[in-house]
This record gives structure tokens, C-alpha cells and sequence, in this order.
DNA sequence: ATTTAACTTTACGTAAACGTAAACCTAATG
DNA sequence: CATTAGGTTTACGTTTACGTAAAGTTAAAT
């Protein structure tokens, strides 16, 4: 155990974001993630959990790894060459258009949730009064 | 050809929704789509084509395609079964959780990158002030 | 010192969503 | 009627994102 409370085990990392530490060390195979070694084990930092929350959120979005690690590596790019500045406002506007599409359709897709729901509320209503019988069949 | 103007091929559909005819028959081996047929070849309705656009919906939002065939059994159940419509319920609530999280994860990488632009745009600004070059190297 | 829990690498397996190629059929057109 | 564009099935290949197992190593605790 290290005596450094600010570093955490991979176990320690699986465990607060709900992964395994297979999927962790993949992340690191991809070039995602960048632990220092203690030895033979790897040790976390809190610039690695933060970097495993934005993995995990763009996984959540749909993003594939490999988009991921682009956007990391825009993001870290030295903000310093006029070109690799244009490049990332390219980039970053495709990605604005996506999400955009993205925010109308999970609007559209709640709107018809909430149809869905109403209707089988109404339903279920109907159901429930009309015999006072509350067993499944 | 049909005499029947509301019907398409398949290649057709493919080339409406920009997907690959493969993509379709695919869909359909997994139960998605339910086109007739007129002898061997598949023709299409205007519902098939609503299935399409709801297919790739739910793909742009992350679902699998197992996924969305539950959503389609959801939606076309029977309505009149009081489990049936507990059942949708649950799950309809599933989903809406699900969508709020990448709502909200969309929001938050939509501020990033504002951020992340503005950054930029500042810096080119100074780039392109300090020296008249719009030469790119 | 030994057990045990957590870590390590290596490597093969897997599910999803098609791509791609082969080999064939069919229907409209010159 | 021969061509050709578009359709059909069958089947194997591919990528992504890990799961899972094996076999060994390290470190903490008894």
C-alpha cells in the first residue's frame, strides 16, 4: 500500500466507476489512460479518474474509443499551431452536430414516452375500476 | 416495376435513409422489418419506412438493435393485458432514465466544448494579430 | 514463513452489426 | 432476345469492446 492517499489501485478505480479493471487496463492498451507504475502495479491519480469519468461519458453518448481517444488528444494538443487550432474547431463542430441530433431525438423519443405512458395510466385506469380485482393473472 | 406508387424497392429505401441494402435485409433477419413480398423481391410501405426511421433513431440515441426490437414489441403489444402494461411501464421508465442521463451529458459536453472553442478562437485571434501571415505551414 | 487477496501478462473467445464476395435469379430495356 | 441493373440467398470476414481463463507475481496479513 502506498502511502500517498491520493492514489488509488486499480481495484480501488474499478470499483468507484462500476468497471473492471479488464476494461480499465483495455482503456490503457487503446492509449486512453496513462497510470505511473509502482513496481509492477499501476497506480492512479486523480487526473486518471477524471480522464475515466470522460471515457465513460462519451461511451454513454455513443462515442467508439478510437473517438474518444481523437478528442482526448485535441484536447490536449499544444494550443500553439494555427492549423491544429482550425482542425479542432472542425472537429468540435462535428461533434456539436451530432449531440444536436442527438438532444432532438431523445426530445422526440421522451414526448412519445410520455404518449405511451398516458395511455397505459388511461388504460390501467379503466381496468382497475371497472372489476375490483387487484391479482394478476 | 408496380403499378402501386406508394410502395419502393429495397434499393430505394436504402438509398433514402443512406444505409446499405444489406443494412436492411440485416434488420429484418433480426425481426425489425416485415416487408411483403412481390415473388422473391421485397417491397416496402409506408410503415416500413416509418420502421426505418425509427430503427435509425434508436441507433443514433446507443440503443442495440435488440434493443429497439423490444421497443417495437413494447409499442405494438396488444394493450389490453394489465401485467403487459405494468411491464411497459417499467421499462418505458428504463429508457426515459437513460435518455435524462444523456441529456445531461450531452449538456455538459456541449458547455466543454464552447469552452473549448472560445479558447481557441481567442488564441487564433492573437495569432493572427501579432503577425499579417495567412499563410498556413 | 505461508497464506491469501489483489495484481500482472498473454491469449483465446464472444456478441453486435454489418461488409463483402459468390453465385444465382428477374425484370425492364434497347 | 440478349443485356444489364437491381434483386436474391448463403456464408464467411471484420471491427469494437471487452469477458474469461490460465499461469504466474507481489504484497499484506496471520
Amino acid at each position: 500500500m502506498n502511502d500517498q492517499t491520493n492514489t488509488i489501485s486499480i481495484g480501488e478505480l474499478a470499483k468507484q466507476f462500476d468497471v473492471t479493471a479488464r476494461a480499465i487496463r483495455f482503456y490503457e492498451e487503446q492509449g486512453l489512460l496513462h497510470p505511473v507504475r509502482e513496481g509492477t502495479h499501476r497506480i492512479y491519480y486523480a487526473k486518471d479518474t477524471v480522464r475515466l469519468k470522460l471515457i465513460l461519458r462519451g461511451k454513454r453518448l455513443g462515442f467508439s474509443l478510437a473517438e474518444i481517444k481523437t478528442l482526448f488528444a485535441l484536447y490536449d494538443t499544444d494550443p500553439n499551431s494555427t492549423v491544429q487550432l482550425e482542425t479542432m474547431l472542425e472537429l468540435t463542430q462535428q461533434k456539436r452536430e451530432t449531440l444536436n441530433q442527438q438532444l432532438h431525438d431523445i426530445k422526440t423519443l421522451l414526448a412519445e414516452l410520455d404518449e405511451v405512458e398516458a395511455r397505459c395510466k388511461e388504460e390501467l385506469n379503466e381496468l382497475t375500476q371497472q372489476s375490483g380485482d387487484s391479482s394478476h393473472a
